[in-house]
RNA sequence: GGGCCCGUAGCUCAGCUUGGAUAGAGCAGCACCCUUCUAAGGUGAUGGUCGCGGGUUCAAAUCCCGUCGGGCCCGCCA
């Protein structure tokens, strides 16, 4: 499945290279440098453009505008083409708008709600893993993020044919689980008055505060090692807390429109013994060692020296070994995240049992590896995506390192760790230990936040006047609310650190979530008032085209016909912002296309209405890639 | 000591994978545009040593080397 945008790019790389072929044969260009030396110019340069005149002129020995007006004269010329042209040494191709745009039209109107999208992934299991918050706490605006990009990753992927699984993994077996199993004992009981996950964040604020008093690191250490024996009460209390914790960090996620399809937890993995199974094949492939001597003697450990050839990360002076299991024969976290992946790769049959949590609101049930249930098929998966911290990048080398050593390459070269920067505010740490996410006036909490957006959303809907309904007003505003979070969320690249404020969070206007579903509402609103009822059934409907000019209709056109690059190029990058940029452009150029032509006015009227109608689905399509939704009016 | 990430307009960012024509948006500020499809909008002007210094190249924000500033990681913590 080609984009518009993709197949003119191939024909015009296939007729440059033909001529190049002819002209100069053995001058070595081959096709993909062809095809790498077209980009779209500035629009008074062409549509299309290629340097690959200047390219050649060294192995020519001839100037480029001399080679560039060669090609342009001896292009084959089809339908499409209207013109052809050099211009200081580039080729620069032009498209017969009337044709051009009844091949973007037919795309979008042929595609619909899948136009955009494509086949790339052809089934193949991605196993997405966000945002695995400790059970303990409610989502903070960092957690936000994970959440976000693994939403809208997975979204992408799914576009691309890819058969997604979102997978969050909860770790219950955690120290911060046992801290709070602790603190459950010796807290005074207070009543649970509000949202369970942030009353037991407030309370595990106050347990570090206790511990710390009453030093009680051994007593601690004493709950952890009872909570990973299956069936004690500490086993069951920390299971208990984290899935009612777990249960309204959910309600949070479907506030925001995210959903899993399964949940593991820490304290299954340990029960379907994946670890030993890991460790045996660890051991039996050599890539785990027990040094007789050394300061990890009596461990099992990974040479380090050996995965040199995986990154200058592990040309470490100071660290030669990699502990995975302790001499005590307890397990480190490194072991267990390897016996993880081992079972996401479907390197390891993990013998869990799923628990059906019940129908989420998009319509999917929510699965929970359990002690007993059903058997399902999830991991075994082609692609493993972990949307994970920046911080944590050298683990996910040591990982990736290990299962290579370990005999299984390919598999290793198969995770993909989207590694985002932490999000931090200006009065410091979002800790949940020091409970810096509690802030000062407001909570920094994903919860506080989406109140806050579609408070604002409120304020702004009700003042403009345009809607009399009022809970209409209501349900606008809240997707109004979540879309301007989400974009501003999306639209920066994952890497970035990012220092929050509410001002920048909660931003409505220029590129952001609420311009572009103003921008959807008002083109509906066009269609609405021109009588507008689907693409015409008359068999002249094709003379629409002769309406189509170079102006900015032809603009909007482009850009339409080419987002099957762009989500192209987002799935592989795994990225978002790709996504966010494209809206932002996609949504200018039609304001200023309604703003310079009016649609109703004359009798391009079919055709402009036309264009509008695909503009929609466009935009509604990619913006539903970053998990925003669209409204009639606001 | 070793490794990774970030540095682009006053502010927030895109562009860097795969080098190409005068480096793009938004916010703030300036001047305009609501009797004409919704002003959460549009137009115009202003604003840039792409951290800095070298190198490669016909061509560098983009690739390479060095350097400065900020952040992160390198544990028998998770």
């Amino acid at each position: 499945m080609e984009s518009p945008s993709e197949s003119v790019r191939l024909w015009f790389a296939s007729a440059i290279a033909a001529v190049v072929e002819k002209k100069y044969p053995g001058s070595g260009i081959d096709n993909a440098q062809v095809l790498n030396s077209i980009s779209v110019p500035k629009k008074e340069f062409g549509d299309l453009s290629s340097s690959i005149a200047i390219r050649l002129s060294k192995i020519a020995k001839k100037s480029p505008r001399e080679i560039a007006s060669e090609i342009s004269t001896a292009l084959e010329r089809t339908d499409l083409v209207k013109e052809v042209l050099e211009a200081g040494g580039y080729v620069n191709l032009m498209l017969d708008e009337q044709k051009y745009s009844k091949i973007v039209f037919d795309a979008v109107n042929t595609a619909g709600k899948k136009y955009g999208a494509n086949h790339d992934g052809n089934g193949r299991t991605v196993l997405i893993e966000f945002p695995a918050v400790n059970p303990n706490k409610p989502w903070h605006i960092g957690h936000l993020r994970n959440a976000l990009l693994g939403d809208s990753i997975s979204r992408i992927l799914d576009f691309c044919s890819y058969n997604v699984e979102r997978e969050d993994y909860i770790d219950d077996l955690g120290l911060q689980i046992a801290e709070i199993v602790w603190g459950s004992r010796n807290l005074p009981q207070e009543p649970v008055n509000k949202k369970f996950d942030q009353w037991l964040g407030e309370q595990y604020v106050k347990v570090n505060r206790m511990m710390e008093e009453r030093n009680a690191k051994a007593e601690i250490s004493e709950v952890l090692k009872r909570m990973e024996e299956p069936g004690t009460l500490e086993a069951v209390a920390a299971r208990d807390m984290s899935m009612k914790c777990v249960r309204a960090q959910y309600e949070t996620a479907a506030a925001y429109g995210i959903y899993h399809d399964v949940m593991v937890w820490e304290s299954d993995i340990v029960h379907a013994k994946l670890l030993d199974k890991a460790l045996k094949i660890g051991i039996d492939s050599g890539a785990l060692e027990r040094p007789a001597q050394g300061k990890n003697a009596g461990c099992l450990v990974m040479n380090l020296d050996k995965a040199r050839e995986f990154g200058k990360a592990f040309e470490n002076p100071n660290e030669h070994e990699k502990v995975i299991v302790r001499s005590d024969g307890t397990a480190t976290y490194v072991a267990k995240d390897m016996a993880f992946h081992m079972w996401k790769l479907g390197i390891l049959d993990a013998d869990f049992r799923y628990a059906n949590l019940g129908m989420q609101a998009n319509g999917v049930a929510l699965y929970s590896t359990a002690s007993k249930g059903e058997e399902m098929d999830f991991g075994r998966a082609d692609i493993v995506v972990n949307i994970i911290g920046s911080a944590q990048k050298y683990p996910q080398l040591i990982l990736k390192a290990m299962l290579s050593l370990a005999g299984y390459p390919k598999k290793a070269a198969s995770i993909v760790h989207v590694a985002y920067g932490e999000v931090s505010v200006d009065s410091g740490s979002l800790s949940g230990r020091s409970g810096g996410w509690m802030g000062e006036e407001k909570a920094y909490t994903a919860d506080v936040l989406l109140e806050e957006a579609q408070k604002k959303a409120l304020e702004a809907t009700e003042k403009s006047k345009k809607i009399d309904d009022s809970s209409k007003i209501s349900s606008i505003s809240q997707e109004i609310g979540k879309a301007a979070i989400k974009f501003e969320y999306l639209r920066v690249s994952p890497e970035k650190p990012v220092v929050f404020s509410w001002s920048s969070a909660l931003n409505f206007e220029g590129n952001s979530g609420p311009y572009c579903m103003y921008s959807y509402a008002r083109a509906g609103r066009i269609l609405k008032k021109g009588g507008y009822s689907g693409m015409a059934k008359r068999q002249d409907s094709d003379l629409i085209y002769k309406s189509a000019t170079r102006g900015q209709d032809f603009e909007l056109v482009k850009l339409i016909g080419g987002a099957g690059e762009v989500v192209k190029k987002a799935a592989a990058g795994y990225t978002t912002s790709v996504i966010a940029d494209y809206v932002i452009d996609l949504t200018s150029t039609f304001s200023r296309f309604y703003e310079s032509m009016h649609v109703l006015g004359d009798e391009s009227k079919e055709y402009r209405m036309e264009l509008v109608h695909i503009y929609m689905t466009t935009l509604s399509n990619m913006l539903a890639l970053l998990g925003i939704g669209t409204v009639d009016e606001m």
